[in-house]
DNA sequence: AATGAATGAGGATTCATTCAT
DNA sequence: GATGAATGAATCCTCATTCAT
């Protein structure tokens, strides 16, 4: 069965497979053999290519944060104004990959994870720096000096509806959602530019 | 040594050592051994007294959201206007006590917890749905029919700006995350009721 | 089965357990497991008194090291002359505790060990300055200068000695190998003191 | 990148890199893949040259062996009388390149191979057999009947000299340990043949 | 001939839970 | 009531060995 050139088939592989299984359980307690199993492989190959258990983890999460990122970059190269950037950053944040119960949950427990481990603190830090940054970015032209203050209510109000998802009984509903953001964002620019 | 009367106050020191445990390890991995250590008893007792780690986990649980309830019942309790009503919900929930690096990550461990025990569940969306509630009574008579839209971006926004100063390497900022939600809730009100 | 006070207890038949398996196996591949096993009791409990196999090895060793030099304090104690020191410590390098197939094992293993464990190397050290200063105490007034070198002679053929009985087909013999220590001590006091 | 002829120097490298690895260890506890690595190949060449790992270490163990039986039949070979038969035997015995603290630990470890493995223990009795009777030769014409019995002791002598070097803290002094053997060759010499 | 991908058994270690005292 | 001794299942990780390429 040893094929060549199967190290990043492997990888994607038990990322996908990390993921979904995190996802399942709802808990970073999945065991590397439930994920090496999940992915067609045995546990010792697991720990062959990412050297164990946490490594596993973070590179999970690295590649839930750069989907998410490309998802970003894309919907912002198609803006053409602040205020589509705005949608665009918000809709990509409730984008179809991007929420569902596997996925929203595997999030919340890589924030649970950065309580714990310097790594995926600075991994997740990464994550809001550009959030905010972003945010900060579109509305400064709208909002000028309050640019900081609603980007910082709009991320949290996006972190807030994202969170909340992982315990909706009723099914997830990525336009309320993004209703609900935009609805703030509509109210904040109506107040025109600070100074 | 065995003392008549100490069940209440044993139980009482486990559940506190149990949110200082998890606070401070950022995660639900502790043992009932450390719990109970911190507790001052040994881990029999903490068995004894609780029947389980899952049952010492909700407990904690348990308490700590009834410390939050307690806090905003009090808080609503002295308010007189709508408005007054919602600044207590919102103050309530960055109040000193609720706003602490340890606390907030026991309270996202919970979270985490939700997603594979079904009482934790059932705890957790009992505070959702108060949280949801105590908002739209609240905002009834300020914004009318918008008040449950309102109180779904407002509650998205309490748990977000929560959630995300479990990471802030910042000092956590009350004051400036409830200057965030009451931003939003000024705007809309502006608007005045709806239909 | 829980008592109280076992402690001690557990701790000597774990080191009695390690040195029998290490002895047997003549390896120091040995599992927890197997020794706990030995010991009658669960490989849990072994790592509870002791932390872990390293611990457990040192254990063992610093119990055999202790042995031997109780046998050769017991020995000195009633050597009145110069020529009795000497002989008590080849007597007791012999004795019939220290000298059989298994003990030598062990011993030859902690040698090995003293590779690569600081500690163990340490506890060996300990035991190569004993029983060299012990022969230069008891040489000095025998052969004089000549104490220093003569110790180290003897020192080397004793545990040579010792050591090729852990390969020797043939019964060990511990009276063979004292007449030729005793032998080489005769020859040197012959000589007369140095200076 | 396959080759013809690379056999005995695949073989060759293997074996030398397995001394250094269990030298520099301290321990048979080297894997396959170091020594492949220290070898330049991958482990599976190492596997389909030797077998397996225990064949590896024998033959490393032979290879060591063989070059000290070299060393002294080559110092025999110039060794016209008896004295310098002893002398060659003894100088062979901590030569320059068989007295180095990386071959004493490999020598060390192997002995403790012995204590498992029936190959291993019969290539160390062939040389415990040869030292001895080389010793027993060079010894009869000059003490007669207690040839044997000096033979033993030097034997002795010279295993415990080179075993304590392993641990010597101080640098490995190859004279010190022959002038020790030598005193006690001459000493025995002085009483003349017995019988 | 040579590689390194792949497996799977084995072992150290941890910990919730039980229970004699 | 209280302890902590004791168990054993569970898990991570290592590594000899095999084998497709």
């Amino acid at each position: 069965m040893p094929k060549v050139g199967m190290e990043p088939i492997r990888r994607a592989a038990l990322v996908k497979a990390t993921i979904a299984e995190i996802g399942e359980a709802g808990t970073l307690d999945v065991t590397v053999s439930q994920i090496a199993k999940r992915a067609g492989m045995s546990s010792g190959l697991a720990h062959h290519y990412f050297g164990g258990k946490d490594q596993i983890f973070l590179a999970a999460m690295r590649h839930t944060l750069a989907l998410y990122a490309a998802e970003v970059r894309g919907a912002l190269s198609m803006a053409c104004t602040p205020q589509d950037r705005i949608g665009a950053i918000v809709r990509a944040s409730f984008s179809h990959s991007h929420f569902q119960r596997d996925v929203i949950a595997a999030w919340l427990n890589f924030y649970v994870l950065a309580q714990s481990s310097q790594q995926a603190r600075h991994l997740l830090g990464i994550y809001q720096r550009r959030l905010r940054s972003n945010l900060i970015f579109a509305l400064r032209p709208l909002v000028g000096l309050r640019a900081v203050d609603v980007a910082e209510q709009l991320a949290g109000m996006i972190d807030g509806l994202y969170l909340r998802q992982s315990l909706g009984q009723s099914l997830v509903d990525p336009e309320r959602a993004i209703r609900h953001v935009m609805r703030a964002v509509a109210l904040e620019l109506a107040q025109g530019p600070s100074r």
